[in-house]
DNA sequence: TCCGTGCATGATATCGATATCATACGCAAC
DNA sequence: GTTGCGTATGATATCGATATCATGCACGGA
């Protein structure tokens, strides 16, 4: 920028200010700056201005990356919501800085104007860790602790898969899934909840991982203990097809015999045969928001938590 | 740092040393000085340190986001990749900055010490406008340009699966998808060339789409012509299982009447009646490879592009 | 003529770290 | 006693931008 204005007989500040739109300088001297910076390639210095102005405009993403055998980071989903929060902040000017929890020591986090975290649905200590660093935080999950948390209705989304099994007129339902994760345990909840005001109880299926093979190994199990069900909630859209074929293998039709509703309504729901049945997120906006009260946050207006509506997409499952 | 000085009654200049391990001060004074920025919860200003070392210790990932129909980066498969990148980055102590084409104008992304793109396959125009930065810079896709580039051997990969069609006996092979995209017109090179040499020659059907929907239409328009085909290589996954269920629809059976192949073993692939063949990637090594390029030429060692090899996963169809 | 006002520009300090060169001291060798 | 050397620490300049306060100048009104 000192050679720029040397170039130009004027002042670095004049510089700077002509290359920042300032209405202080001469609209005739700005536009001959601006022309000047482009053909000499100059870049600015951004290390420079963020020391100076103490902003970064960058936010931290951090991540859960564990292996793949459970719900991680790098299923497709989640990462839906990294897309809306990327293209919410780049629409701010901010960058995306994407961490996982064990990056999040490197130096680049703690130049972060404010912190995202995804996936870590399960690790309240995680969460309290990055609070510490005393900057503005988003969380994405299940509701119900002191931080801003943005999530989708679980709750809600079971609460309608009970209705409908109930509108079905089935009175045997079955949850698979692993409550010990916060969101499951929410779908769980509203499940039981909405169940329980009709006299009904569910059976609970606990499964850890969220594939195809763990859904068909749930029903045989079912199966194998003899135990009587016409209706299953699966967290999954996976847990749900492998269910589904395990069921046809039984010999069981669906939705005849059993009625079938899965999780997330990923593009393959749609054409599986039969199409099925699931609880749609919208991920996308749920990235938006996470961003928007990331970015209101660093703009010291407080913020509170907020769900996400779901919806039962109902197909012939 | 200045106000720890104080505290500690040394300069700055000592309490920057201790803090970064340096052996010019005493350990004593080294310890006593950790210590006490641990109690002040003193924090490194990130912005100052990378003003004055010149370095960010940053690396900027640059995917393509385009809306879902097209290969976008938020297919699973392109994260891994990401997930490789950013595994090796962080343990080399740098950061991933995540930005789209369009966010790539924003300030950060200058601060970066080195490039990574990916998903910029079909867009050399895009690529040479990052190039302009004149940063370090490594592309995932396909070989044959000016920059360092990295990528799986699709010309193998179609290779394989020519060969692998040729042992069946089958004579009148079909690839679908969109030659336009370079690291699929690589597939069909290599797929091809390997059937030349057998005196074959196989037929193109351009889909630009990679879902289910479209391999089914793919194998419907087949049909209606009328041609004579007996295999099916198909650029992805999806559109191989589109193209088995179209198939089966029709009255052909798989792999009886026509063999099929698809590509990438995404993990639905195993579990898919009956289990596809299919040609599986290294995304994650390819993601660790890319990073360490950067790095590399970060530190001014000259690198040169590099192809990984893949491998073709026979199972029943 | 003098002053106030508005506009365009400049001088200087500053953000918070590190590189370079300088200094102070103790101790051994001549 | 002086020289030389190694160790521990400090003074100062510097990275490249922006904020604050100051300056120069033209112009209109009293």
């Amino acid at each position: 920028m000192a050679d720029l204005a040397k170039v130009a007989g004027v002042s670095k500040i004049t510089v700077s200010r002509a290359l920042s739109d300032s209405p202080l300088v001469n609209r005739e001297t700005r536009e001959r700056l601006q022309q000047l910076a482009h053909e000499l390639g100059y870049k600015l210095n951004v290390s420079a201005r963020n020391l100076r102005l103490r902003r970064s405009h960058t936010v931290a993403v951090i991540v859960e990356m564990k292996p793949s055998h459970d719900r991680t980071m790098f299923d497709p989903y989640p990462l839906v919501l990294l897309g809306g929060i990327s293209q919410e902040l780049t629409a701010h000017g901010y960058s995306v800085l994407l961490t996982t929890r064990q990056g999040a020591t490197a130096a680049a986090v703690q130049a972060a104007d404010g912190l995202i975290l995804l996936g870590q649905g399960s690790r309240q200590d995680a969460v309290r860790r990055f609070d510490k660093l005393g900057l503005p935080m988003v969380v994405w999950g299940a509701p119900g602790d002191e931080h801003v948390v943005v999530g989708s209705d679980n709750r809600q989304g079971g609460d309608a898969v009970a209705e409908h099994f109930v509108r079905l007129g089935r009175r045997h339902p079955v949850f698979v899934g692993n409550p010990n994760h916060p969101e499951i345990f929410e779908r769980l909840t509203g499940f039981v909840d909405a169940l329980a005001a009709h006299g009904i109880k569910p059976l609970l299926i606990r499964r850890d991982e969220f594939t195809l093979a763990s859904g068909m190994d749930a029903m045989h199990s079912l199966m194998d203990r003899g135990v009587p069900f016409d209706a299953v909630f699966a967290c999954s859209d996976l847990l749900a097809m492998g269910a589904i074929r395990a069921l046809n293998q039984l010999g069981r039709s669906v939705p005849g015999d059993v009625s079938v509703v899965g999780y997330d309504d990923m593009p393959l729901a749609a054409s599986f045969l039969p199409p099925l049945s699931s609880v749609r997120q919208d991920w996308q906006e749920g990235g938006t928001l996470l961003a928007r009260k990331v970015l209101a946050m660093i703009n010291d207006e407080p913020e509170q938590s907020e769900t996400l509506p779901v919806e039962l997409i109902v197909r012939e499952t």
